[in-house]
DNA sequence: TTTAACTTTGTAATTGTTACAATTTTATTT
DNA sequence: AAATAAAATTGTAACAATTACAAAGTTAAA
């Protein structure tokens, strides 16, 4: 499937930046940033305007099309998986790693007893990845 | 134990603004933003300048006082309560409840077995709340 | 009591995001 | 194909949350 159907398929209408923006968070897990996006694209498409970035993305995540992270204080970050799966950002390096979400089912069945409709569901660790956590201890 | 001793006991040395802003999120279970934390103290601390807000929850952060929760997009909201749990936001009233922590150690697990350090851990659900839910079906 | 260290304060700067009007592009109708 | 309408993009300006920083105030130590 094109990014131009996979777009359809989400009922967004396809424009030159939508299939670029889409394409780039299909093909970078990275879990970009606007600004990481906008840089990336400004390559290729010059005219690109941040604005658009932002209304893309806004439109992305409203279709369901991407998940907006607020693992990160400082700006959101987006993911183009929409499957379920939760994330760990290291506090050193800063990157953002995917991860299963395979928690129980009983908390959130008994919140849907109680009344509460689950719409969405946001796992974030924070540590120290595998790499910082050695290069921390070699410096102690 | 007062809150003086409180802020002791994270290594924090307490000062009139410490002790008001740590008393109010020990009271107030809403999970406050600074400006709802900086009106409310305003009044008894009417020289109380919002720099100091920030700067005190940063360190209280940085002391495990107080747990940053992102879950807000547009702003920080912080938690007096250390002890692990997981929040669930309601898109419609903006309210954050708390809610148990109790998924499964599986997870984790193997992060850790695979060399990441966890340091910590945020569950964020969001929908609706009991109240909303049952206003939006009224209305349609 | 003097000095040093720390805390608070207010202002200004910075940064991420949004509002909005003008322009450009795309789709529709004639 | 031309005219019109609708939608998308753009750039600038506004906004809001946060941070930097220097001055003033407070507390602790000598």
């Amino acid at each position: 499937m094109t990014v131009y159907e996979y777009l359809l398929s989400y009922q967004i209408k396809p424009s030159v930046q939508r299939i670029a923006i889409m394409d780039y968070l299909l093909k970078h897990k990275t879990h970009p940033s606007i600004d990481e996006i906008y840089i990336a694209l400004c390559k290729d498409i010059p005219t690109l305007s941040k604005t658009t970035v932002y209304n893309t993305l806004k439109l992305f995540v409203e279709h369901g099309a991407a998940k907006l992270l607020t693992i990160n204080e400082h700006n959101a970050c987006f993911d183009g998986e929409t499957a379920p799966h939760g994330h760990f950002q290291c506090k050193y390096c800063g990157k953002i790693y995917d991860i299963p979400l395979a928690f129980d089912r009983e908390v959130s069945e008994k919140l849907e007893t109680k009344g509460f409709q689950i719409e969405e569901t946001n796992l974030y660790y924070k540590g120290a990845c595998p790499q910082c956590a050695e290069n921390n201890v070699k410096e102690q």
